[in-house]
RNA sequence: GGCGGGGUGGCAGAGCGGUCAAUUGCACCAGGCUGUAAACUUGGCGCCCUUUGGGCUACGCAGGUUCGAAUCCUGCCCCCGCCA
């Protein structure tokens, strides 16, 4: 049996407290972690959408705390239940995925997940493991331990039976499967935000059917998204990507709303509780300028995420770029053959250098004074071409274009 | 199996033979003001053509009626409810 360490009193109350939500039961978790036996740590995610974004990251934090006591991590690729698409917070049914998305998704998952997370200290489990062999004598077994008026508890559910939207019947066996991973696993605790408590709870439900022990389910909170309003999640494009770069990730965090400041730097980093619970204060009462208060935020966050001088850099490139309305140092270059693009339109330029999605929309935006050339707003509708010529449109999306020569 | 309701742009939800590329709200984009915050304000928000203009493709899918269809008819697919 392999040992951890145990924790001091702060540490614990740092684990236990700092960036949870709930853990379920409390004692039994401390116990656990005071035994000095090291413990299996389960975590699934689902590799539909490969993105890890610094809402996910709440939750592997506290996985990498726990590494650190000697701790395992067992990471579930949930390539069955991907399959079913997890209905936790969906208002539709997600379409089934391939074997092949499926694989490659994972792979991008992992190598993210592994940025934060120790890999020598985890343990990388394929559903399939146990459920290809799964017949349905086994299946009808596990859907059996279970009611339709306990599935219908759940929120998610319960709305949209009652605003008539489909619920698919194998979308109750998403909380059996993963619950299931749990008995697979033989895990002590299992980790996720508080939109997974529901499924958390089925798994140590299931444990003791199969003499094991409940687990101990750890809840994170969510994150709210760059919109304020909702959970942090790549479907609805408020989210900021654990592998954004340093400035994309400093820019994104500028533009959060204030009220989020103090929960982003409770969440996402280790700055000590009081100096959170200033930021807090001062924000509310204004007594500093929040935007002050956001940079710090920002430089902390991407620090976490990269490391100090690119928070810097980053922290640089946005005053020169949007606080004093320079270009940035970095613009991409895009090479282009001149020759070639001799006559081309403006509006076309934009398109195929990626600024604008459509003719139509780089039209409007030329229109609506959006686009300049090395500083100049542009009205005409072409212009010449000239290497080295910096083309902004909008705020934030700029190219440099270097003839080709040829 | 029977009866009824419904499928419209990212979402919600109008339209029910021409004035509909489609009211409105949300979301989103851009300008102004700013702190790439909020609020406010102006414009935009299918694609293509240089245009006050024109063309193309779109209202679940496939046909049909009509000078003309998101709107009417037929078949099909899907969703929801009630009854069995």
């Amino acid at each position: 049996m392999d040992k951890a360490r145990v924790p001091t009193e702060q540490e614990l109350d740092w684990i236990t407290r700092r960036a949870v939500a709930e853990i379920i039961p409390f004692d039994d978790f401390i116990k656990l972690v005071k035994s000095g036996k090291s413990l299996r740590l389960k975590m699934g995610f689902d590799p539909s959408a490969p993105d890890l974004t610094l809402g996910h990251a709440v939750g592997l934090r506290k996985l990498r705390q726990l590494q650190e006591l000697g701790h395992r991590v067992v990471i579930i690729v949930g390539d069955w239940t991907a399959r079913i698409g997890d209905p936790s917070g969906q208002s539709k049914t997600r379409p089934m995925l391939t074997e092949e998305q499926v694989k490659s998704n994972a792979e991008t998952y992992l190598r993210q997940f592994f940025r934060i997370v120790d890999r020598e200290m985890t343990e990388v489990r394929w559903q399939s493991e146990w459920f290809n062999p799964f017949t349905l004598t086994e299946v009808v077994r596990l859907a059996g331990k279970f009611t339709v008026a306990q599935m219908l508890e759940r929120a998610d559910f319960a709305e949209r039976f009652s605003t008539q939207k489909a619920i698919s019947l194998h979308e109750f066996l998403y909380p059996l499967l993963q619950a299931y991973d749990s008995v697979a696993v033989k895990a002590d605790v299992e980790f996720g935000g508080t939109d997974q408590k529901f499924n958390l709870m089925v798994g140590r439900e299931l444990q003791p059917d199969f003499d094991q022990k409940p687990q101990v389910v750890y809840t994170v909170p969510l994150l709210v998204g760059t919109d304020g309003e909702i959970k942090m999640s790549k479907s609805l494009g408020n989210y900021v990507a654990v592998e954004d770069p340093p400035n994309e990730m400093y820019g994104k965090l500028m533009s959060l709303p204030d009220k989020l400041v103090a929960t982003y730097l409770e969440l996402l980093t280790d700055v000590p509780d009081d100096e959170v619970d200033a930021v807090r204060e001062s924000i509310e009462k204004r007594t500093v300028n929040p935007r002050d208060q956001k940079m710090r935020m920002a430089r902390e966050v991407v620090t976490e995420f990269h490391d100090a001088d690119a928070a810097q850099t980053a922290e640089d490139a946005f005053v020169r770029t949007f606080s004093k309305r320079e270009v940035p140092d970095q613009v991409p270059e895009i090479v282009i053959s001149f020759k070639e693009m001799a006559d081309i339109k403006l509006a076309a330029l934009l398109v195929h250098l990626k600024l604008a999605p459509s003719g139509s929309e780089a039209n409007r935006l030329i229109k609506q004074r959006a686009v300049e050339i090395d500083g100049e707003v542009v009205e005409s509708a072409s212009v010449p071409l000239r290497t080295g010529m910096v083309i902004r449109v909008g705020k934030h999306k700029f190219a440099k274009v270097i003839d080709s020569g040829s």
